[in-house]
DNA sequence: TGTGTGACGATCG
DNA sequence: GCGATCGCCACAC
């Protein structure tokens, strides 16, 4: 468990409820600019799923993580509707609403 | 200790 | 416009 990791966790857990981040934007503000996929991978490790919303974590491009997720992206699009995170008809988020940039 | 891999992202073809 | 490939870097084995 690098701080990097860490770091990420704690960044997630930020999100607020009905909004999203990208994996790109969490490892920028973890110290990584190019460590998206490290983000990705310490999420699949996921040390704290009971804090860390993983599922608000989305590509750059708004769409959802195609197979390796918890219980299947149909899952994960629903915990964020539920949670008032707006859907583009593409079945991607809303980007210009739900993004949560880090500062 | 070294090698392979991966919830990504951007660029090339 | 879409698909395939390369690059990034921490972490598991």
């Amino acid at each position: 468990m690098s701080e990097f990791s860490a770091r990420v966790f704690e960044l997630v857990r930020k999100i607020p409820q009905g909004c999203v981040s990208t994996y790109g934007d969490i490892a920028f503000a973890a110290g990584k600019p190019r460590g998206a996929r490290i983000v990705g991978y310490a999420l699949h490790r996921n040390n704290d799923p009971e804090n860390t919303p993983c599922h608000r974590v989305v590509f750059k491009d708004g769409s959802l993580a195609d197979g390796y997720v918890f219980g299947g992206k149909d899952v994960q699009r629903v915990l964020l509707e539920k949670e008032g995170v707006i859907f583009t008809p593409d079945g991607k988020v809303d980007m210009k609403k739900c993004r949560f940039v880090m500062v």
